[in-house]
DNA sequence: TTATTAGTCTACAAAGTTTGTAGAGTTTAT
DNA sequence: ATAAACTCTACAAACTTTGTAGACTAATAA
């Protein structure tokens, strides 16, 4: 299941995309309208910005910002960012690969295969759908 | 990712699937086998017990057995019984179902709906691969 | 240049989950 | 009766997630 910090992620990614207007935002407003704890959301933010996805400014009159539009951020991004591997193995990760230690030989494993598809199923989806996608019908 | 207890279900079951001529097999066998912590296999074998998919016989000769044939055994119903829900988002879950606080409307929510398609996607896989395809190659 | 604002960083703490252990109890075959 | 082997309860160690506290740094405006 995702954690709570790749779903306050995903809210705050949102928030940013249908404020894009009014420029930098403070950590405070977004935690307010999306009801989080802000101290939480500031450890979140950073770790998007430090991934290049925010920027920010600090000082008055400053905040975070997206740097990328929102339709060229992936949910798959964002998910690797902040809930770690999509893949059910690590010997299956192409972020975070390490051998499992239980296929001797990747080529062959039955198992490593399965988990190769569904791997790929996932990402066909999540590498193509993107903050943009999830804005608009006001849900998130 | 899949927790440790999934993992030592598969290669227990992998086991007990290239066994099963030889009726009832000991948890410390399998341990042995698959390098596996005796008494942390054991919760396993019972929670596979008490969901229908494996038997056992107490006392001198006993052991388990597979109930249902290996081409029976879906990997979804083993993930799901010792990893947990196989969707992403509590709202999404068929087996785990729970409200998520989050969509308001299910119908319209845009993440509700792309992690409908994440864990149709899996299932359309996990759902169709037993313990039989897991054999075979030797790997696990 | 000083005060204020707001992001940055380090450290820690509470809660929950996973992994594993200990030991007594129960059932069965011989 | 005895030994073998599964069953059950309880607990503990390790790890992860979630959240908090407070000092620090940078930018703005007066």
């Amino acid at each position: 299941m995702l954690s709570k910090k790749t779903k306050y992620a995903f809210h705050a990614l949102s928030y940013l995309a249908e404020n894009q207007d009014k420029g930098a935002i403070l950590i405070q407003e977004i935690a307010e309208a999306k009801n989080i704890s802000q101290k939480f959301l500031e450890c979140i933010l950073l770790d998007l910005k430090k991934a290049g996805v925010l920027g920010s400014k600090k000082g008055k009159g400053g905040g975070y910002y997206l740097i990328k539009k929102p339709e060229e951020i992936t949910l798959a991004r964002i998910i690797r960012l902040l809930n770690g591997p999509i893949a059910w193995l690590p010997c299956v990760s192409l972020n975070y690969y390490e051998k499992c230690g239980d296929c001797q030989d990747e080529a062959t494993c039955n198992m490593h295969l399965i988990m190769c598809q569904v791997r790929d199923q996932t990402l066909s989806i999540v590498e193509n759908k993107t903050v943009q996608d999830l804005i608009g019908s006001k849900q998130l």
